[in-house]
DNA sequence: TTAGATGCAAATGTTTTGCATTGCG
DNA sequence: CGCAATGCAAAACATTTGCATCTAA
């Protein structure tokens, strides 16, 4: 809610910053994202964002999340689906999270776990690597697909 | 060498087991693929398999490649470069390895860790899910392109 | 002999790009 | 006003599919 604010700020800042300028488009696709809830599809972002103005075209889109990533506003996901998910980057204060996703249902379910952060930094240290960003991701059936199963 | 062998029989009977057939292009693609090293796409399979038989097509490599990976004999990452990479699947008497991936250079080394195995069954287990496979990558600078920036 | 496999071309789905036009700063 | 951003259509990729033809079993 002033998240939106926060983060509006920050994006402000960052366009400004380098020249660039500030949209209505942008407006619209930064409220929406943020609006949007989590691992949102660019399909699913571009239905919301007409809802609000139906003249904005899919390279505005493409363009403008391109922008939300490199500002730092947007991470991006590529699950086993073919298709980028957006979702609100993570404070830096807080911890890193990942996804457990179900292979039946889609259903993706977050954690943290500061362990894996640790030996993470450890395995890079072991192979001399200076780590910038990892991905883990646990695949397998969620709870409601096994009792469904079963 | 008799890797080949081995994963060639295996890919044999899959095969006859479900009434497939094993053709001359399909034990090109298995040679090029073990052959071939770890991590290779699409495109550089399509090009050393057309070095042996220039008319195998893309969509025989694409289906070849599904084939692989349904037989166990291959296995499927998506790292983040938009293009599906193989490699052998490993044996499941041995650790399972995941990826520390260079975002300079594009270097792929590889580590194994009992550790994160371990805690990846502990976070499904608490959240309810029962784990097919997971998928882990570190992303970084490796130590070629740190000194070399340095 | 016959169901499965191939090769080609065309279709698909996702993301990018060229370009004339629009609009923020 | 000037340069960045937009919208559209077309291009660029990666991958899949329809179909007539070929071939392993």
């Amino acid at each position: 809610v002033n998240d939106l604010d926060e983060r509006h700020r920050h994006l402000a800042r960052y366009v400004s910053s380098r020249g660039l300028k500030m949209t209505r488009q942008r407006e619209v696709i930064l409220q929406v994202f943020l609006e949007g809830g989590k691992h949102v599809s660019v399909e699913e972002l571009l239905a919301r964002v007409r809802a609000i103005d139906a003249n904005i075209g899919h390279a505005t889109l493409y363009r403008t999340m391109r922008l939300l990533v490199e500002s730092g506003v947007a991470s991006e996901h590529n699950f086993s689906d073919g298709a980028t998910r957006y979702e609100p980057a993570e404070d830096p204060s807080h911890a890193h999270h990942d996804h457990l996703i179900c292979t039946s249902c889609g259903a993706i379910a977050e954690f943290e776990n500061p362990d894996v952060e640790a030996i993470q930094e450890q395995v890079a240290r072991e192979h001399g690597y200076r780590l910038t960003h990892h991905r883990m991701e646990l695949y397998g059936l969620c709870p409601q697909c096994l009792s469904r199963t079963t």
